[in-house]
DNA sequence: AATGAATGAGCGTTCATTCAT
DNA sequence: AATGAATGAACGCTCATTCAT
């Protein structure tokens, strides 16, 4: 496993976006529903009852977690989240995997070949936005990534996504004339790791600005 | 809370020796034990706890492990074990309340006055040194450390520790004429946490060594 | 309860077809249907349910057998098997009902005075020949059969058609001077039993044939 | 699977009894217990369970027993149960092997060559003997051995005992020059059968008496 | 100091049944 | 007539904790 999976949390926006936005209630109209509707309505609950999962696993832990709180936190019956996931750990797997999913589909697309200077300056800053805005989420999401249960899924999906992170940052030290540039590589990819743990740790007084122009000075 | 709970592992030996060097069974003569002889079995018998409670929450997570695995591995009935401890949850508050008092203990007895180039990178050189050597132990105390549970314990002992941590330093850098040295300390505190991350999860291919070089040479 | 409820499998012939005849999918032209095109999809509908529901009782005991299991069976939904039956006990009981509705109609058809010895030869072999043709059905029917929840809804039934049933071949016996002729016609009914339960757990080593010739002889 | 699964009951009266003799409470002295103390608790307690379960799965079927009932019927919690049996499956397997166990075990003790017309009549007049005295034992076991649950246990074990079984009666029947030995000896045991199975089902009205002297008549 | 039998609350999960559409 | 989302009680089972010895 590498330090991917804290840092270059960038790319998560779009799904949290779009987990989040659907958890308001929807009022349907009184004729009988088409099967679109039935699949929307489908759709709609599962987001909710993944996001309340998301919280409740981040709080108390996977094993903590009891599916009790969760289907009380998504306001419906324990029964009917068995209608949605076929277990408490179906319910985790298919959270890790849809993040993770949406990380490395947006992550491919990005071409190692043309990443300069200003990429790199622009992917920090990017990175250590969204740390802020999204605060609370990557607060959720280290919680449970960390945890073994979570890292059991993660673990077969890792390694082969792993060198192509990794080329992006060794390419672009190489043609800097780095000497060592996977080295260079994995300490930057630690360095982001450690501070957006510190960060979600303590968000008050941890110097975010600063920290982000010293790694640009740094790493860039 | 902040970036030393991982990083600056170094401290954490001596504890560790402790912890471990009593784990080794001792025969003891069957004539009449004195008063000082119940307590040393007392004491032996609560660090043998402690190691097995350590070993299983750290694979199993607190809430995953449960107190029958626990007193199998440490060779004892459930039923003693509530004789040394009243919990569950006072046995996790005890293993990590004592490893936090060394830690915080042998810290406070460093001059930060004193603390020079050559300190730094010594310490470093161990810190690292530790983490390869001590390779089972750290993962065990990462695990646990970065569970929920835990976290809640340590949250109410780490801030009046933090600015001593951090002053060290913070005042090495400030006497160096370093622009802002509480975001270069911070930032040493997060890459050494995401170092010590990043290798325990994947010590064969982490360059470590070299990582180490281009810490010193970046915040030395 | 007596013998009767294994043996004499003859009877249940026409129940069977009426069950069965009707699980052939038959389309309905697309114009208005009368009330009567109605009362008979009703009916087929009805017998679809209660065939699919023989099947699965037969299979997983009337406890271990799931609503959901009967409606995909039936091809139906959950939903609408409550339009046809009020719960699942109710499907039970109207399946043990109608086949034994059928059983003792057929049977009290029968005049017991004219049964002579060529009627006994004839009703062993047929009845022993049905146990071959339909094996499928009669292992579905005796394992439904011999579950405590559908003895519960024969029991009520028995007594009062015991008496008739036993008085056919006490009456036979009688004739025949035979000295203890109840004696003999439940030994013969208990036979019976026995003969079925064992030929459909064991259908291959089980010397049909055979036995069937031996009990005209010892019980003619 | 065949008709010896019913009939032949005679050898479980030492099982039976063994299962019965130890309900009753025993107190225990107050001084610590020796490791024999604490295996008779436990033997007998286990004891106690299987009998409580024999009853309820009888009344209700495997799957209609809930571990509550029996755990309720046993007068311990339902925690307690566990203690002995890994699950309500191995509580149903116990009880069936143990049951079969003791019966095979007896019967292979038999010698087939001694095997003659005072045997014959001696062994019938004890199977209906024991029928009738453990009437309740054997309600109980015909309604458990009945079940499919129970059955999936006994099929991978009566294959190789079948043989034997029924060698006693073919040898018997080939020495006394009956035509058709095997089909003589399958008509035996399916009658016991049915006769066991009538009888318990209906005592009050089954004549006995009547029937065994019939079957030693029509089958020695 | 030490055991292990015993408890009971709560776990993840299933399922008969209801109901809005 | 028909669907399937939704419920809630009860299931088999686990486990932190207690207690008699």
């Amino acid at each position: 496993m590498s330090g991917i999976f804290l840092s270059n949390i960038l790319q998560f926006k779009i799904y949290y976006l779009f987990l989040t936005k659907r958890s308001v209630k929807i009022k349907y109209s009184m004729s009988p529903r088409t099967p679109e509707q039935f699949k929307e309505i489908r759709a709609e609950k599962k987001a909710q009852i993944m996001q309340a999962a998301l919280e409740v696993f981040a709080e108390k832990t996977f094993q903590g977690a009891s599916v009790s709180m969760i289907a009380k936190k998504a306001g419906i019956s324990k029964g009917l989240l068995y209608n949605y996931f076929s277990s408490k750990e179906d319910l985790l797997k298919q959270i890790i995997w849809q993040v993770w999913n949406n990380f490395v589909e947006l992550f491919e697309s990005k071409n190692a070949d043309n990443f300069n200077e200003t990429d790199f300056e622009e992917i920090i800053k990017l990175s250590f936005d969204m740390l802020k805005t999204d605060y609370k989420f990557w607060k959720l999401y280290i919680s449970l990534v960390m945890q073994p249960a979570a890292i059991k899924f993660l673990e077969e999906k890792i390694p082969e996504f792993m060198d192509e992170y990794l080329n992006l940052y060794v390419n672009y030290y190489q043609k800097k004339g780095i000497k060592n540039p996977l080295a260079e590589a994995r300490l930057l990819g630690s360095a982001l790791d450690g501070v957006s743990l510190n960060y979600i740790l303590d968000p008050e007084n941890f110097p975010l600005e600063e920290v982000q122009r010293l790694i640009i000075e740094k790493f860039k």
